[in-house]
RNA sequence: GCCCCGAUAGUGUAGCGGUCCAUCAUACGGGCCUGUCGAGCCCGUGACAUGGGUUCAAAUCCCGUUCGGGGCGCCA
């Protein structure tokens, strides 16, 4: 179709024709203006007197329309560039009134707002996030494939749980029930017994926790990364690498979004501070809050340890018992693991660890877990026949955009969320 | 799984026993206005989730149901 963009108006002169949604539309007694947008932008068009084959009053807002005119020079617009239409078309009626008025004075909830998010996403401010989080991604794949990666495709309908406990949708196939894998960590280490060195996988990640937060989706968007001959430190090397580039990508490629979110962000060139799991126990002592060496950290605890510091920092050395069987015990004390997670403030980013390549360490993890090792003979027999040892790490996309970007819920980052209610759209 | 909380016009809200055939904003319809831009001004349309109960009287109090929100736990 014959198109302008509309950010390209600015720079030329004469007749274009523009497509878009009519997002106002203003009629004054003897001329209109109507503020139509795409994709690029926004724009004004002026309406003197009688345009042939359209009535003016009659379009509703947010009607798809195509508006041929000339560009005003000297416009005292302050919606953009302006155009004398001398042809309007309605290309698609809108219905009114809108389930959802996105341009409207007035906020709708979040949830009014995912349940018409076609019409949600109209709105600049939401374009901004998606298109960051596509840059991010870009990001990191960029520096993965620089380190020599190679991006796959493993299952998402398996057989048996990844980790043993973590509770997963079962579904049906053909006539055996199986599950909707949490997880490719089983997959991406039998990949580095093939040989392939360095695998990432960018997919969905399911997880049946009935879990009700604004930072947990029962589907979202993992980047699980996997390399050979390698331990803890450069797992977290390479992590430190991918989500730098993923953050000097965003501020290359989209400071006009960050500006229309009004995030700053500033460069990460230092080092990410570390810490490790005991040395968070003092931390937490010293604020007068008394903390079990084998339990989890709860939110209140990470948001004592993230005041410490001021945005990505890892935490490091965590005791078995809260990590999963592959996780690679320290040499020294079995006690506790080669494994990490990223934070940004209280929250968690990513996790990761060396892993156990050895199959007779494997089956005393097993059964240290309770795990049966039948359920996972086919990971089991990838480590019979010549394992390296290996390191890796996952990484929740949508909590990294939600962080940067300082955003209350994780749905904003997520286009059709899943959680534990919602399945439309 | 546990614990709190909520549901009033298209959207967002006020009201929390009679003064409510329900407030305000925005949207929508109509009118006025020679360039607006959060346009303005006037008029109008439009709602108490659902079932039961208490009461002379229920949007308002109680119970159930449905739908939803938040926190904890678990995790990315």
């Amino acid at each position: 179709m014959e198109r302008t963009l509309i950010s390209e108006i600015g720079s030329l002169e004469g007749i274009v024709t523009v497509l878009g949604w009519a997002q106002e539309i203003r009629i004054l007694k003897n001329i209109a203006f109507l503020i139509v947008r795409d994709v690029t932008g926004q724009c004004q068009v002026t309406i003197k007197g009688k345009i042939d084959g359209v009535d003016i009053p009659s379009i509703t807002r947010e009607s798809v329309i195509q508006v041929k005119g000339k560009i005003v020079k000297n416009s005292q617009s302050k919606s953009g560039p302006e155009i004398l239409a001398t042809e309007i078309t309605v290309l698609n009626n809108s219905l009114s009134p809108l389930p959802l008025a996105p341009f409207d004075p007035v906020n709708a909830d979040i949830e009014t707002r995912l349940n018409n998010r076609f019409l949600d996403l109209r709105k600049r401010e939401h374009l901004a996030i998606f298109r960051i989080k596509s840059s991010l991604m870009f990001g990191i794949r960029e520096f993965l494939h620089s380190q020599h990666f190679i991006e796959v495709q493993t299952p998402k309908i398996v057989s048996s749980a990844t980790e043993g406990g973590a509770d997963l949708f079962q579904v049906q196939y053909f006539d055996q029930k199986v599950y909707l894998n949490q997880s490719p960590q089983l997959y991406k280490e039998i990949l580095i017994s093939s040989g392939f060195d360095r695998v990432f996988e960018v997919g969905p990640a399911f997880r049946a926790e009935k879990h009700n937060t604004v930072i947990h989706l029962n589907e979202f968007t993992s980047v699980d990364i996997e390399m050979g001959f390698s331990n803890h430190e450069d797992a977290m090397a390479m992590l430190e690498g991918a989500v730098k580039s993923a953050i000097a990508t965003m501020q290359k490629d989209n400071p006009q979004d960050l500006s229309v979110l009004n995030v700053k962000i500033e460069k990460y060139e230092r080092q990410f501070p570390r810490i490790t799991f005991n040395e968070c126990l003092t931390l937490l002592e010293k604020e007068g809050v008394m903390h079990s060496a084998n339990v989890d950290f709860s939110p209140e605890d990470l948001r004592i340890i993230g005041s410490n510091f001021d945005g990505f920092y890892f935490i490091t050395k965590w005791p078995s018992s809260l990590r999963p069987f592959y996780t690679m015990p320290d040499e020294t004390d079995p006690g506790i693991t080669n494994s990490f997670d990223l934070q940004f403030k209280d929250k968690e980013v990513t996790s990761g660890a060396q892993r156990v390549h050895d199959p007779e360490l494997l089956r005393k993890r097993f059964a240290a877990k309770e795990l049966n090792p039948v359920d996972f003979d086919f990971y089991l027999k990838a480590f019979e026949f010549g394992m390296p040892p290996h390191a890796g790490w996952g990484l929740g996309l949508e909590r990294l955009t939600m962080i940067l970007l300082g955003l209350k819920n994780i749905r904003e980052c997520t286009i059709f969320p899943r959680d534990r209610t919602r399945l439309k759209p």
